[in-house]
DNA sequence: TAGATATTTAGACAAATTTCTAAATATCGC
DNA sequence: GCGATATTTAGAAATTTGTCTAAATATCTA
């Protein structure tokens, strides 16, 4: 179900920066949005976004919401590009 | 300046099936098109964001216009992949 | 050159996307 | 509970995207 979710999630260079930021390490939202020049409400509805194709993670703690890397999607992403490069009639 | 056209090229499924059925041979323009329930100028624009986002090359062979994989771009978002996925600290 | 086939280009239109501002919700510390 | 901080939700506006039909271009065959 969020296959076609997690590559439109990706097309977005906004999306693909946050996800880069997180790979660092947890963030929360306001730190995430550190980083834009969009107001918070916009990397809001990209963490959403991410959040919905499965690509992060969020965690309340007091009036933070921590956002992380959910790395588990990423693997089926790429299956799909090693499907495309393989070759035909080679065998896995 | 490829890169980022590529991500939003994949993002569409239509898209992708062409990929995916490039990945078999190469096809006419025509014969990606009889794949999908969508008019030809459809396919075609597709082919086009394609060709801009070089997944694809084409070559025209008579009245036909063949459609081939360009593989080395897939490398290039491999790479993003990756990079997303390894960890912290971890060396190449 | 004329008609047939293959494909793209042009232009229109609806749907989806991205961003914004204003308001709502949740939590903290006092 | 109240004010401050963190974040999301709601709704609007502008842009982009995906699809269609009609027309244009390119090539082949006779």
């Amino acid at each position: 179900m969020s296959f076609n979710e997690a590559f439109k999630a990706i097309a977005d260079p906004n999306r693909r920066k946050i996800l880069s930021l997180l790979k660092k390490g947890d963030l929360t939202a306001g730190e995430i949005a550190d980083h834009f020049d969009m107001q918070k409400p916009s990397v809001s509805h990209h963490l959403k976004i991410l959040k919905q194709a499965d690509l992060v993670e969020d965690r309340r703690v007091g009036q933070h919401i921590y956002y992380s890397l959910n790395t588990t999607v990423f693997q089926d992403l790429m299956s799909w590009f090693y499907d495309i490069l393989q070759k035909e009639g080679e065998k896995s």
